[in-house]
DNA sequence: GGTGAAAACTAGTCGGC
DNA sequence: GCCGACTAGTTTTCACC
């Protein structure tokens, strides 16, 4: 299991993923070394799948950010999540959920174009509820 | 504005935060340096807010991964915001919305018990809609 | 806005504890 | 499971184009 050390490495990773191990064990009282094996084990055993950037979607080009919960027409799912693979860059998340419908996407679109798109192809396979991202709470 | 270039790199730091400069330069066909002055300069305009990891909140401790669509009951919107920020751990982010409510939060909680807390307090400010991730779409 | 070369720093590997 | 020391590799800075 995870001890306090293994959670202040995550705490430090999540606020900045690409500090480095020196400074990384310094936080968490470790050497570099130390930092840099236990970082490994957690990528290891799954706890950190990866590392990645937040990026801000509007000044990246991508106008729109919106979630989408997914009603599903048909109990064959295989045909709206092949659909999903083909609009890529599009879909930054897709969870398989349980309550408002059984799929919620977080999705970004350059326009209301491509959103429009997007909605006109999701219809045959599903019912959706849309929610625009206006700003953070 | 961004050129390919940029969107490029954008592209490879989603995949990989962690990458050396080195060959985000090959993979984008500059040298190192070059490629490291665009992304300070991403950095500076604010396209890249930051880095992070992906963590997978279940072996991480976070047993439940949710997101809850949030109808206000009153206009004034502060204690609501200020009974947030008191959750802290628990909330992953916080979007205002326009569509199927007003706020949107993605949340994570150790157990049962303590979205069971959350959602208690929560009723005070608002009415919700609670959708609970079971896995990956 | 880009390069090449040198200096400063970091990561990875090792034996030892 | 962690440390100190070594080596290889990376980042940073600079003059130059």
């Amino acid at each position: 299991m995870l001890d306090r050390t293994d959670k202040n490495i995550i705490d430090e990773l999540l606020k900045d993923g690409r500090i480095t191990m020196k400074k990384l064990g310094e936080r968490v009282y470790l050497t570099g070394q130390a930092a840099a094996s236990r970082v490994i084990k957690l990528e290891e055993e799954g706890v950190i799948e990866g590392y990645t950037i937040n990026l801000n979607q509007v000044k990246a080009g991508y106008t729109i950010h919106s979630f989408i919960n997914i009603y599903t027409k048909s109990l064959e799912h295989k045909p709206f999540l092949n659909f999903l693979d083909q609009q890529e860059p599009y879909i930054m998340n897709n969870y398989k959920i349980s309550g408002e419908g059984c799929y919620m996407l977080e999705c970004r679109f350059p326009s209301n174009f491509e959103l429009d798109m997007f909605l006109t192809e999701l219809t045959k396979h599903a019912n959706y509820k849309l929610s625009i991202v206006i700003n953070r709470g």
